[in-house]
DNA sequence: GTCTATATCCAGATAGAC
DNA sequence: GTCTATCTGGATATAGAC
């Protein structure tokens, strides 16, 4: 019995996600060039053939990962600035929900970590750079200009706004590393105590 | 004219400082895998097969550098826990003493970012694995040593000490990342905003 | 869509001349 | 000590059968 349209888009899709899964655990926990197409068939139970069926090269899958994880960052941070509180609830509701995240998702410690390996190394496909390029001062933005409202307000502390942006997503990437290495082990700290530093 | 033996040793020495050198940077950008011997080769202007007349492979370079990287902190650490201070400046100095060292010198980044990088990944040779196993609790043991000290003294913030620890070398360790982004665009925050989650 | 078999290429490591 | 030439192994990617 031959299958219809919609059964095969939905067998495409379900091994795409089965190969992105198991890319995004082994190329966070060993980079990209480390990472064997054999190590990927052997984690998702396909063969190596198969990979290929779907993406035509390993720097495909690495390049369509790290803009996932940019489609998902950029989302919370849109979400974040639009959200209509006052500025130093919206800092505190940013480290709420990274923390929170960070310890409960273990691919949300995986895509923060993968980012900030990938953002150092120069061993990486040029529309992965391209992307990196592109996408990483959004966050950093937000954040500071969350913070200058604040300091106008008075409700934030009067450091440097630029430093204190760095600070807040350098105790991010740190702590997804942190994850990275402890895996479940891994117990996220007190918002409360990165708070010290904003309020 | 035959060179005497103090003359051979300076050579081989400098020799592996060089390829040392070398190989920091670049396994420091982009991993143990991606960087090739050629690369190292090319970097230092020798000719691959000399690389090999001094380590016997990549792992054994990577590793050495590992190695290294493990020296230099514990004396630093052990310095710092010898310090005749009170336990809040012990911290202040040990934030004012890696920030500085993280803004001027290029090498201390990547010494921290590496051991970062490696302490994640399950791709390096089993030697390294051990030592980092040996000795990567002894900085965080002793910065929360010093916090349980303060909190006793009323001088330090009373969060969770094992936390504050944690967040203590995250915080160092995502700004090593930051700096291996930035290289020598880098400005290092001031040490005051991280203090204010300590004191 | 899926697998097995295989071609190709390139990096790590060695050998041997100077 | 240093270089060039070369061997070898293993990983990427393709071909072709089912």
């Amino acid at each position: 019995m031959p299958r219809n349209r919609e059964q095969n888009e939905q067998m495409r899709s379900q091994r795409t996600e089965q190969i992105l899964a198991a890319s995004l655990r082994l190329f966070a926990k060993r980079g990209l060039s480390a990472t064997k197409i054999s190590d990927i068939a052997a984690e998702t139970g396909m063969s190596q053939g198969l990979i290929y069926h779907y993406y035509s090269s390993k720097e495909e899958i690495y390049t369509e990962i790290i803009k996932d994880a940019f489609r998902r960052l950029n989302e919370a941070v849109t979400i974040l600035k639009n959200m209509n509180l006052p500025p130093e609830e919206k800092i505190k509701k940013a480290f709420d929900g990274l923390l929170i995240n960070l310890e409960k998702s273990d691919d949300s410690a995986r895509y923060h970590y993968l980012v900030a390996q990938a953002s150092v190394s120069d061993a990486i496909p040029e529309e992965a750079k391209k992307t990196i390029k592109e996408n990483r001062d959004y966050p950093y933005q937000v954040i500071e200009e969350i913070i200058r409202e604040g300091q106008e307000l008075g409700t934030i502390k009067k450091y440097d706004a630029k430093e204190m942006a760095v600070i807040f997503w350098t105790t991010i990437k740190g702590l997804a590393f942190h994850k990275a290495v402890l895996e479940n082990r891994f117990k996220a700290p007190s918002a409360d105590i990165l708070m010290e530093m904003f309020i």
